[in-house]
DNA sequence: CGTCGATGCGCACACTGTACGCAGCACGGA
DNA sequence: TCCGTGCTGCGTACAGTGTGCGCATCGACG
């Protein structure tokens, strides 16, 4: 009874369109992507996989993103949309500057294969949401009357991005390792101050870092790290703010 | 005349061990990946590539190296091997300080794939030249009179290491392009100020960079980029010294 | 109805890291 | 002199990668 000579795919098998599926979208693809990456890091993104949870081949993928690497950065660019900057007119300038370090830190550490991306690629991509972070940007330490923005801008956006891509990285291994983040520091205590047996200075330094490791929360020294260095940045830059 | 029956691997076949060849060794392996890697990037080093360079197949490497990640990590330790630090007795510490900056940032210049394994590993390796590192930055920083020299150290080394990948992933992305840093700047700087358009103060600063970009060697403005940030720190840092 | 552009997909290619088992060698003991 | 015994290198193989190419399908428009 069969009509056409074409073995299998008859009627049948050609269902029609379901509704439910939002089709592939660039959108799409970059969402999901970035949801992938939270969640198994940069090596976990392959294009099969990606397409695999978006019901769809790896290739067809193609049609709305030219490679791996431009899908990548329209992905850093989505996340930088994250980011939140207080206003222009804020008074507190240590205020502000801290709130939107503290910002671009958090965004960091939701998306820890950003310090990967960064470390190959840099800021250099032009995407619309790095544009308005750095207009902001701009405008925010413009109003504090620095003589020269950028260069108020590049230092703390240089401590914070050093600061972030360590956290990542740290978080990243940690993360690998499927224990918690103090149980990892347990575990690699003793490797570290046996690997420091023979460096005086080194080892009082650890056995230190040892005693408070054992007695606070990791996230907490992370974040003291983090604020006792942004405070040092902030003090210099205050000598250059005229008054 | 054959006397085996094996056919080819006969006595003239296997040749007596030739003189000029060094062995495999692991101190051989990994200064050929670093060649590697300084040459084409971190992409370009593949297990197979390292062992033709090598006259050795590929799976030869993996006597005397577990794993590619390991590989990396013994390159990353041997570079470190390479920023050298003042002596713990320097009169000056903002002078000594900055040749230690200095000094990472330029081992990190000339091995810009650091960059890459940073952002995804850290500094969590405990090779013998990173601790080494780690006791001889500790005892500077100890002899300058820090009450807190860790905090310190933290603190200089987040800047260091946040312009140091930003600096490296700029400079891949611009041999990438196979051009001249000038050259690549040259052919961004448009493509950057169209994509500032419609953010005020963005463009403008925009303009302000392509006026001394068109005049003034890269390297140099990096250079000033660097020291403007790290005499912040130095400024920041000064505060914590007791007198 | 015919044509056309856009979309998805299967296949294929060159390449990756690395597990496994075999072949040749140096050496120590019988 | 011969036989293990361990160490080193290699060939093969497997599962997985990014992506170029050409075909099938489909909605829209003439």
């Amino acid at each position: 009874m069969a009509s056409k000579a074409h073995p299998i795919p008859s009627v049948w098998a050609r269902r029609q369109r379901e509704p439910e599926q939002p089709a592939l979208s660039r959108e799409a693809i970059v969402r999901e992507a970035i949801a992938m990456l939270d969640a198994d890091g940069v090596d976990a993104l392959s294009m099969r996989k990606l397409g695999a949870r978006l019901n769809a081949g790896a290739t067809s993928l193609y049609r709305h993103v030219a490679t791996k690497d431009e899908l990548m950065e329209l992905a850093v660019d989505e996340v930088f949309g994250e980011i939140d900057l207080p206003a222009a007119d804020s008074a507190d300038w240590r205020a502000a500057t801290t709130r939107a370090a503290q910002s671009f830190r958090t965004t960091t550490l939701n998306h820890p294969w950003l310090a990967s991306v960064l470390g190959t690629a840099g800021l250099a991509y032009l995407g619309p949401n790095l544009m308005s972070f750095s207009e902001r940007l701009a405008a925010l330490f413009t109003s504090f009357g620095f003589p020269e923005p950028s260069r108020a801008i590049d230092t703390v956006l240089t401590f914070v991005i050093g600061i972030s891509t360590s956290e990542a990285a740290w978080l990243t291994t940690v993360a690998r390792s499927g224990e918690t983040e103090a149980a990892f520091i347990a575990r690699l205590m003793p490797a570290a101050q046996e690997a420091a047996a023979g460096h005086a200075v080194l080892a009082e330094s650890y056995a230190a870092a040892a005693a408070t490791a054992a007695a606070t929360d990791p996230a907490e020294i992370r974040d003291s790290k983090f604020f006792y260095g942004l405070e040092v940045v902030l003090d210099g830059l205050a000598l250059r703010l005229p008054h």
